[in-house]
DNA sequence: ATTGTTGCAAAGTGTTTGCACAAAC
DNA sequence: GTTTGTGCAAACACTTTGCAACAAT
């Protein structure tokens, strides 16, 4: 998430909190912009640490409780893997992507592709019920790419 | 997994149980067998329940180190969400399918689409890599079937 | 006999919650 | 001033592990 849409998803989630009722308090205002930063999956510990690395207030309790008001309005994706939960902001815009991790080096990639956003779309059509969602991890590993003979 | 196929996969988990050089032993055994009948996903504790409800051994340190050692050696295929992980067989055919967890209920329905499948296989050929697995899940809830108007 | 396997209970993680105080509105 | 948010520590749920007894080979 760059900077521009960074920004945008501040104002935006801070829009939907004062919508539901919530207050700017300091904790999860932290808890948003630190996550408005990231342009990958964090998870609670380590929004943790960087929070009080960065001066800033941060409590276990309060970045758990900020992370399921935020998942819980939509304004968060989580995913859930080996144990933990990984957070990372949903761009307001509908723009989303998937996650593919790397077999040898772990590291994770993003990416999107509207084929499969169109087959998604298409499931619950077939089966007969709403998708509301959906989490989507790959596995692989890179293609040594062949030198570009024009 | 129906029954021919769920002896299948019994048959096959023996061998590469053994070719590990790891015994048949009770507690395994009797894990493979429950999971040789089951559909869908179980969670460690729903088998070590049934397990002791049947009759059979089955600790809670047993059915977790059981389903470790099927893991690492890819015969059951695991899932994590919300904090707990889910089990089911790996159809040593090549054979699988995909979860749709209801939004109301949390119940976790199997589904496979070709056309899903087609789309992943794109991916790879379109970021450029090896695409080695694949885990997804999707949300949705049903739609309330219009009462049959004759 | 050897070495893998079991069960128990204790220890680990990651996450949630009760409560009293502080902050936002 | 009312209600939401915070931090701490205790409670939780799920999973892993140490250890002594046990079973498969």
């Amino acid at each position: 998430m760059n900077d521009p849409a960074s920004k945008r998803w501040i104002q935006h989630s801070n829009d939907v909190l004062r919508r539901a009722g919530l207050r700017a308090s300091a904790g999860r205002t932290a808890v948003v912009e630190l996550l408005s930063r990231q342009t990958c999956l964090l998870t609670a510990q380590e929004i943790a640490d960087q929070l009080r690395a960065d001066g800033s207030a941060g409590s276990t309790a309060t970045v758990y409780r900020a992370l399921e008001t935020l998942h819980e309005l939509g304004l968060v994706r989580r995913f859930d893997a080996e144990g933990t939960a990984r957070y990372e902001p949903v761009d307001p815009s509908g723009d989303h992507h998937h996650h593919i991790v790397l077999d040898e080096t772990g590291d994770v990639v993003p990416f999107d592709d509207a084929e499969l956003e169109r087959a998604i779309a298409g499931i619950g059509r077939r089966l007969g019920l709403v998708v509301t969602g959906h989490e989507i991890i790959l596995r692989g590993r890179l293609i040594e790419e062949p030198p570009e003979s024009d």
